[in-house]
DNA sequence: CGTTGTATTGATTCATCTCAAAGGTGGTGG
DNA sequence: CCACCACCTTTGAGATGAATCAATACAACG
């Protein structure tokens, strides 16, 4: 019976993660019976800046960058979001088009969920609301941390956070190696700098004997050698 | 007769620019009663970054910089505050700390709201909360383009780009001359480099005839050439 | 009219970008 | 299983951008 499908939102343990959490079973049937799933192979986009999106996308499994593109035609990786993270809901909220795109790091599934639904219930439900906003200002908080990052640290620096942070975040497979596989020019993306210095400092970090790596695969040897190099001892 | 003091929230203008204009008169009486005005003289800091705020500050005249030090020592300015603005409102959304400090950057009027008159209209008030949500992604967008810019572009793009958000921001008066006067200091602080290379950069524009200088004071000449600038057309 | 803080300039060093070329890797079809 | 292609990684070297330190010039202010 469609009441016990784990496909139905209201037997998704995802929505744990997110706002979708504050939505009471009612609303989360309802949604459920207008979401529509969908399968993103790696290195497609889930949408592209500046596009109106109908609805949200709800990330079950796999990973997405989302990243902008400046004047000058560089790629910024801006968020790296996995399950759980609700992409588009920004520019819902704002009535915008995306501000980012979203590409897929490796095969994903995602629940899009049309507007009407989450417009709805922010209209309704204070506790989404409160919810979402709650989520947002952290967000925002992150987003401020970055700009100073970005504008305040050097490459060494930022790498190095990088690595922590996809280390913390995506985790380590048995043999100690970063489970999220970026290729160098994502990385760099992240870093805001070009991929040959990317690729140099990553060269940098080995001979200090700070991370080992094994084709695009990166493990990290000494969590606290990086820790400091992000905090400036060189 | 306490109603029509201007200094009563009900009769602010200043709520036409924020959330609160989404605020009922009741509720603006109440906040009005609890309410504390309060001057802050040019330098002086509203609050600094960590610190835990009783309550947001809504900006009534003056300026505020919103700026963070990086591990590396150095300041950067995230955000500046004018008229309208309310301070401290991420921080008590997501109850943490602050996550910048603000420093007034020449004499100010604020009105100190107490923290529970907020969260208590976030409870009840649908229309509030939506109100600040639709602001705080905007916000976020923003942010996500500052982190853009300060990736990707050079400080001559970057410092073009401020000298033309200050003149659509803060306008400018009969001369020309941009109406909000920041140290080089802080104009650094904001493109997020060196206050020498800033000061250099601003030399080369005068050269080319972008832009004029008295003192502190600065002058666009050619505002076209300077958004050809920030695009990348050196 | 000095004093203080800010602005400016020069010279040097360091960090980062860019272009160009060489080396690897994995996948595909024969 | 091998040969080949396409794509990604790595390395080199040179050009440019930016930070830094030190010294001088201004401007505002009492």
């Amino acid at each position: 019976m469609a009441e016990h499908e784990e496909s139905r939102c209201e037997n998704c343990i995802i929505r744990e993660l997110n706002s979708l959490k504050a939505l009471k079973k009612e609303e989360l049937k309802a949604i459920s019976d207008s979401k529509v799933s969908r399968s993103i192979k790696k290195g497609e986009a889930l949408f592209k800046e500046g596009e109106k999106l109908g609805g949200v996308y709800c990330v079950r499994n796999g990973v997405s960058k989302l990243s902008k593109i400046s004047d000058n035609g560089k790629d910024q990786i801006v968020k790296i979001a996995s399950k759980g993270e609700v992409l588009g809901q920004r520019s819902m909220i704002s009535e915008e088009g995306t501000n980012l795109s979203a590409v897929a790091l490796n095969d994903m599934e995602v629940c899009f969920i049309p507007k009407d639904q989450i417009t709805g219930r922010i209209q309704d439900n204070p506790a989404f609301t409160q919810a979402i906003l709650k989520h947002m200002a952290h967000e925002l908080k992150i987003a401020d941390d970055f700009i100073v990052n970005m504008a305040q640290k050097t490459v060494n620096q930022r790498l190095a956070e990088v690595l922590l942070y996809l280390s913390t975040t995506f985790g380590t497979d048995e043999e100690g190696y970063l489970v999220l596989i970026l290729s160098r020019a994502d990385i760099a993306d992240v870093v805001g700098t070009a991929t040959e210095l990317c690729i140099r400092t990553l060269a940098k970090f080995k001979k200090q004997g700070l991370i080992e790596t094994k084709g695009k695969r990166i493990k990290i040897l000494d969590q606290s050698g990086l820790e400091k190099l992000k905090d400036g001892f060189q």
